[in-house]
DNA sequence: AGCACGCCGACT
DNA sequence: GTCGGCGTGCTC
C-alpha cells in the first residue's frame, strides 16, 4: 500500500473531498483508515491534519503531484477518528462508497457565512479610526475604507457576514489586524434547543421489583467487565424508560456518556422532558425539526464534552462522544431503525460495534420485539429481562375482534362493524375519547377477498402478491406473475379488491354518523408543516376533540388517559403487505394501538375489526400475548428460510438502458452460480416492486444463506467484478441486508 | 481556510 | 517603473 486517501481538516465546502498522499517509508503499514494524519497542503505546504479514509495501491491524481504524508498526529485520538472508521466500517459491511459513509457518520458542515461566531472589532479609539478613514479614503485604499465606515457606523463590530456583504475579503481583515487596527474575535456560542424550556427536578422514581431486578442484573455485569446486548422487554406503560435513566446515571457517574435512540415518531415534549428534568443541561436532543445550524451544534457540544446524554432519532446514534457507557435502543423493533438511503445500514447492528469499540452495553428495549432479537435473546446471546406489570393503577383493555365477514354477511357494507358503532356512541355520550386507527403502511395495489379474508400469495416466497397497473400480480421477491382473477381463488367470491378506505373516508363517515362530535385527523396529509404534529396531538389531549382518526403515528408513545376506546379500523391492511414481515408488523401495531386504551384510571376497551379473525397476529394481539406470536411467527420464518433463521441480502439494480440492465443482472446471477456456494438461495432477478422510477428501470435480486459472513463474502465478490468489468458505468447498484420494504 | 499570483491604481 | 492593495483561484 503506497498512498492514502484524505479528508483534511479544513472546514470548507470546497475541500470536503478527498485528497491522495503518498505513504514515505518510515510509515508504511503504520497507516490505517480513521487516523488523523500531518499532511503538507496547499502552495506554502503549511502542514495540516487530516483523516485516514482509505489506503489504496492505485492513485486517481497524477503520481508525480502526490505529495508525501509528514507524520501521524499524536494523543489521544479523537471522537471523529472513530466515527470514520466506523464510516469505514459501513462502507464494507452495508456497500457505500466512502464519501456516502462519511455523510451518513458526520454532520453536514456548516456553510461558511450561514452560521458564524466570528466578528470584527474595532481595536482603536473612535477618533482615531475616524481619523484613519479619511487617510485611507485620501489614499484610495477602498476596501479597508469600507472597512472602517462599516465599523463606525456599527458602534465598532462587525460579524464576518456583514463584512462579506461589503466585498471585504480576509486579506484586508488580516492586514489591518497586523496594523493593529481591528482585532478578530472569535465567540463560540451554541445553542440549546430547549433553553428554559424545561427545569432540572432531580426526581427519580423508585424502581418497582421488576425495574431493579433488571437494572441489577445489567449493572453486575457491567461491574464484571461484561459487555453485552440486552433485551428489555416491557409492555408498553411497564416503565422501561426509568431502567432506561438509572442506568444512565450510573455511567454518568462513571464519567462515561449515553446515546439513546428514539424513533423520530415518539420523541416528543414528554420523553424529552422526562429526561431533562433528571439529567439537565447535560441532555440534548437531535431530530429533524432543527435547523442544521442546531444540529451541528450539538455535535460540537458533544464533541466538547457539555453533554452526557444525547437523545434522538437514528443519527444521534454517531454522536461524537469520547467514551460511551451505554447505548440504548427504545422500540427497538421500528423500521425506522434501518436506513432507507445508501449505506442501507441498521442502527440496532452498528450501535453494537459502536458499543464494543467503546465497551459500551447496548440495551434493546420494546414491548413488541423484533422477531430477530427476539431469537437472540432466546439463544441466550443477548441478556433478556422482561417488564410485566403496568405502573400505578392501569390495567389492560378488555379487547374484542369483529369478523368483518359475517358484517358483510349480515348486509353492512360500511366501514364500521355494529360492535364498534356502538362503542363510539357509549363513548360519546359518556364524554371519553376515540381513537380509530387505521394501521395502513406503504401499501400500493393490494388484494384480499372480503368474504373469506384470504389473500392470493406467491406459490414459492409465501409473500401476498401485489397488483400492477397492467392488471398482473406480482411477487415482489421473485418475479412471479399470474394476470387478476376474477374471483376469489379460495372462495370463488368475487369481491376481492381491497378494503379502501383511507383516513379521509373514515373521518368524512364519523362525521356522517356524528355530526356532533368533534373530530381531529392526524395523517401524512395533516402533519407536513413543522408545528402540526404536535397541535393536533396536544389539541386531543386538551379535550378539544371527541374522537382523533389517524395512521400509526396516534399510537406511538402517546397517553391519552381519557381514551378508553380504541378501535382498530381493519387490522389486516398491513398483513396484506407483500414482504415476509406483514404477520409481525400486524402483531406490532396492534399491540400498540391496543395499548392505548385505558392508559388512566378508567377501564379501556379495543375493538378491532378484520376479514380473518383466525389470523394467528391478528389472535395473539388480542390477548396481548408474545410469546404465543413468536411461536407461530418462527415456525413461519423457519419453513420459508426467511431472517433471522436465513439471512436475507436484496441486490437492487437501476439503469437507463432496460437490455443493459438485464444483460448486467443475467451477468450478476452467472457471478452468484460460478461461485458455488453451498447453501445458497438465489431469488430472481425480478422487476422491481417499483419497477420504474425516474425514468430509470429497476431490478432485484435476493439471496438467502444461513451465514450473514457468507453473503457479505458474496456481495465483496461482486464488488470486485463490477469494477473489474468496464460495463457497468451507468448501472447503479445498491445492497441491503433483511431489506423492510419492496424496492 | 489560507496562500500565491497577477492585475491595477498611486507614488517616486 | 515599482510598490502594494485587492480579487481570484487552487490546494493531492
Amino acid at each position: 500500500m503506497e498512498f492514502v486517501n484524505v479528508i483534511v481538516d479544513i472546514s470548507h465546502e470546497k475541500l470536503d473531498r478527498i485528497f491522495q498522499y503518498r505513504i514515505p517509508e518510515e510509515l508504511q503499514g503504520k497507516i490505517s483508515t480513521g487516523m488523523q494524519v500531518q499532511v503538507p497542503f496547499g502552495m506554502g505546504n503549511r502542514t495540516i491534519k487530516g483523516y485516514v479514509t482509505g489506503v489504496t495501491d492505485v492513485p486517481d491524481y497524477p503520481v508525480e503531484k502526490i505529495k508525501p504524508v509528514t507524520g501521524l498526529v499524536d494523543g489521544a485520538v479523537p471522537a471523529e477518528s472513530e466515527l470514520i472508521a466506523l464510516a469505514a466500517w459501513m462502507k464494507e459491511f452495508y456497500g457505500s462508497t466512502m464519501n456516502q459513509a462519511l455523510k451518513t457518520v458526520l454532520p453536514v458542515k456548516q456553510e461558511v457565512s450561514s452560521r458564524q461566531e466570528k466578528c470584527i472589532v474595532l481595536a482603536i479609539p473612535r477618533e482615531e479610526a475616524e481619523q484613519l478613514l479619511k487617510e485611507v479614503l485620501h489614499k484610495n485604499f477602498r476596501a479597508k475604507a469600507r472597512l472602517l465606515a462599516g465599523l463606525l457606523d456599527h458602534d465598532g463590530k462587525l460579524s464576518s457576514k456583514e463584512a462579506a456583504d461589503l466585498k471585504i475579503t480576509s486579506s484586508v481583515i488580516q492586514g489591518m489586524e497586523r496594523d493593529g487596527v481591528v482585532r478578530q474575535i472569535s465567540r463560540v456560542q451554541y445553542r440549546n434547543p430547549f433553553a428554559g424550556k424545561f427545569e432540572q427536578t432531580g426526581i427519580q422514581r423508585t424502581l418497582t421489583e421488576e425495574q431493579k431486578n433488571a437494572v441489577d442484573g445489567i449493572w453486575d455485569e457491567y461491574a464484571q467487565g461484561i459487555r453485552k446486548t440486552y433485551l428489555l422487554e416491557g409492555v408498553t406503560g411497564s416503565g422501561k424508560t426509568e431502567v432506561y435513566m438509572e442506568l444512565i446515571s450510573r455511567v454518568i457517574a462513571e464519567g462515561k456518556q449515553a446515546i439513546v435512540l428514539i424513533p423520530e415518531i415518539a420523541l416528543t415534549f414528554q420523553t424529552v422532558r422526562r429526561f431533562y428534568e433528571r439529567f439537565g443541561d447535560r441532555v440534548s436532543v437531535m431530530h429533524s425539526r432543527l435547523s442544521e445550524g442546531e444540529r451541528y451544534d450539538q455535535f460540537l457540544r458533544a464533541k466538547a464534552g457539555e453533554i452526557d446524554v444525547m437523545i434522538g432519532p437514528r443519527s444521534a446514534l454517531f454522536t461524537p462522544f469520547s467514551q460511551i457507557g451505554v447505548m440504548i435502543i427504545d422500540e427497538e423493533h421500528e423500521g425506522a431503525y434501518k436506513s432507507e438511503t445508501v449505506p442501507r445500514y441498521d442502527a440496532r447492528e452498528v450501535a453494537a460495534v459502536r458499543a464494543k469499540k467503546h465497551g459500551a452495553s447496548l440495551i434493546l428495549g420494546s414491548a413488541t420485539p423484533s422477531v430477530e432479537t427476539s431469537r437472540r435473546a432466546r439463544e441466550g446471546k443477548f441478556g433478556w429481562y422482561r417488564l410485566t406489570s403496568r405502573i400505578g393503577q392501569a390495567i389492560l383493555p378488555e379487547v374484542s375482534v369483529v369478523d368483518l365477514r359475517e358484517e358483510l354477511r349480515d348486509g353492512n357494507r360500511s366501514i364500521f362493524s355494529r360492535r364498534l358503532l356502538s362503542a363510539m356512541d357509549d363513548r360519546l355520550k359518556k364524554r371519553q375519547q376515540t381513537m380509530l386507527f387505521l394501521n395502513r403502511r406503504g401499501l400500493s395495489g393490494f388484494v384480499s377477498c372480503r368474504s373469506c379474508g384470504k389473500s392470493i400469495r406467491c406459490p414459492h416466497c409465501d409473500v401476498t402478491l401485489s397488483l400492477h397497473k397492467d392488471g398482473s400480480l406480482r411477487c415482489h421477491y421473485c418475479g412471479y406473475r399470474i394476470p387478476m382473477p376474477k374471483n376469489c381463488p379460495s372462495c370463488g367470491s368475487p369481491y376481492i379488491s381491497g378494503f379502501r378506505a383511507g383516513t379521509q373516508q373514515i373521518e368524512r363517515e364519523v362525521h356522517r354518523l356524528f355530526p356532533q362530535a368533534r373530530v381531529l385527523r392526524m395523517d401524512y396529509d395533516t402533519t407536513r408543516t413543522r408545528e402540526s404534529y404536535e397541535q393536533i396531538l396536544s389539541a386531543f389531549g386538551n379535550g378539544q376533540a371527541d374522537i382523533l382518526v389517524g395512521t400509526q403515528m396516534i399510537v406511538k408513545g402517546h397517553d391519552f388517559p381519557d381514551v378508553t376506546l380504541v378501535g382498530i379500523v381493519a387490522a389486516d391492511i398491513s398483513l396484506y403487505a407483500s414482504d415476509y414481515r406483514a404477520a409481525e408488523r400486524t402483531f406490532q401495531l396492534l399491540t400498540q394501538a391496543v395499548g392505548r386504551a385505558g392508559r388512566g384510571s378508567k377501564a379501556g376497551e379495543a375493538v378491532i375489526q378484520t376479514y380473518m379473525p383466525e389470523h394467528y397476529s391478528i389472535q395473539t394481539a388480542a390477548k396481548q400475548d408474545y410469546d404465543a406470536f413468536y411461536e407461530q411467527e418462527i415456525l413461519y420464518r423457519e419453513l420459508m428460510g426467511y431472517p433471522p433463521v436465513d439471512e436475507m441480502l436484496g441486490i437492487y439494480l437501476s439503469g437507463k438502458d432496460l437490455e443493459k440492465l438485464e444483460s448486467c443482472a443475467e451477468q450478476l446471477v452467472e457471478w452468484i452460480r460460478n461461485a458455488h456456494v453451498e447453501g445458497l438461495c438465489l431469488i430472481g432477478p425480478a422487476d422491481a416492486a417499483l419497477a420504474r422510477k425516474n425514468d430509470s428501470y429497476r431490478k432485484v435480486i435476493y439471496m438467502k444463506h444461513e451465514k450473514k459472513i457468507i453473503l457479505l463474502k458474496i456481495k465483496k465478490l461482486l464488488e470486485q467484478q463490477i469494477a473489474g468489468t468496464d460495463n457497468w458505468n451507468d448501472i447503479f447498484i445498491q445492497f441491503d441486508y433483511n431489506p423492510l420494504q419492496a424496492y
